[in-house]
DNA sequence: TGTACATCAGTGAACGCGCGTTCACTGATGTAC
DNA sequence: TGTACATCAGTGAACGCGCGTTCACTGATGTAC
């Protein structure tokens, strides 16, 4: 698959998505052009049109192996969350994530999901779902847990964007943590009968 | 102040804003270009200069006044929040600002607040102050209201961005009022104790 | 009230830049016989 | 095993564009006397 040939790149459709990751952490969104995608995978400027429609096309793949290791990052936090301290791990866990890839994370969520992009509509989907689900299996005796999931993920979302941009304290990865803990502590502790009030409906 | 004369505007700064402010709801963030708000303004490319340092002034200027209409829009909801369902009115009109003025929100919150730009970092010291005191003025008994306060402004904030990038049902103002109640009222009713334990440290 | 002049707010030509995208092309690869 | 040829993945020149910013300028305004 690797050839000594320097004519044919060997997988160029990797190494541009690789090399527009690179650009968007160092340089913003604002950064991620075509053009200096090839150049740093050292490919001609047009080469990359072999293998992303135009340049959206690019970033939406980008965006969708965003999703992709996003949820991967939070199975590994823990495969099945199933009491308020595992979700607590769970949302650590989006939380760093986004701390790790600003640039990638405001890819992901910058604009709505562009509707083209088959691939990202699903990983969009899937990331959407799975946060339902976490929160399905970790209350399974309310019957419609889709209110209560929309406001875990809203509070780990906020989170993740307000430590992003710089509106709270991120020192450590410590001080982050145990403000995300003790958010989402303070969530899972409501009383059993306004849950059931607020999930009924 | 307004002459008939086509020379001097009159007014030129506000205009500025004002073109800014529409092109970015427009054309989203890409849209705001210097040349653009000329254009808009009806005048010529280099006249902005005359108000405005560069590029990056102008996008602070707008996010600035954005930050401050933020915050007109919060108190004109309910001038002093002291029980949750005033904090949920609060809660409201927070997402429906996000979701009537999308690029500007996405402008206000999508980079680290531009350090060198004083109008735009007190802009955001005062929202985010505005925030906790509304906290600590709806929970007196509780000495150590900032971290509680974090919780809030983050479930408030993550559903504002869940809503504008389309993951959440925005298909009329009453079904996102409806969740951001549900989710404000899910967190104001923590458990006394726990919630000591969360506000202590 | 009139005039001289400083100041202010605009003009418009020009610069260099990087971008997305097209096009005709060519070198490398792999397959059929 | 060798050759002919289709296909594939790259090249590189070229296009038109809008951008930010500079510069020397000029027209309008306001103020001092």
């Amino acid at each position: 698959m690797s050839q000594n040939s320097t004519y044919h790149h060997g997988d160029l459709r990797a190494a541009c998505l690789r090399a527009a990751r690179e650009l968007l952490e160092e340089d913003g969104s604002a950064g991620l052009s075509l053009r200096a995608v090839a150049r740093r995978a050292g490919v001609s400027a047009t080469a990359p049109y072999r293998h992303y429609a135009d340049r959206e096309a690019l970033v939406s793949a980008v965006a969708a192996e965003g999703y992709r290791e996003l949820a991967e990052h939070l199975t590994a936090a823990h495969p099945a969350p199933s009491t308020p301290d595992d979700l607590a791990a769970v949302a650590v866990a989006y939380v760093r994530f986004a701390l790790e890839h600003p640039a990638l994370f405001r890819a992901m969520f910058a604009e709505p999901c562009d509707p083209t992009s088959e691939e990202r509509v699903a990983a969009t989907a899937a990331i959407s779902e799975y946060v339902r689900s976490i929160v399905r299996d970790a209350f399974p005796g309310v019957g419609d847990t889709d209110a209560l999931a929309t406001t875990v993920w809203a509070l780990v979302h906020g989170l993740a964007f307000l430590h992003l941009d710089g509106k709270l304290d991120t020192s450590t990865p410590e001080v982050v943590a145990d403000q995300v803990r003790a958010s989402v502590f303070a969530l899972f502790t409501v009383s059993p009968a306004l849950r059931e009030a607020i999930t009924a409906g």
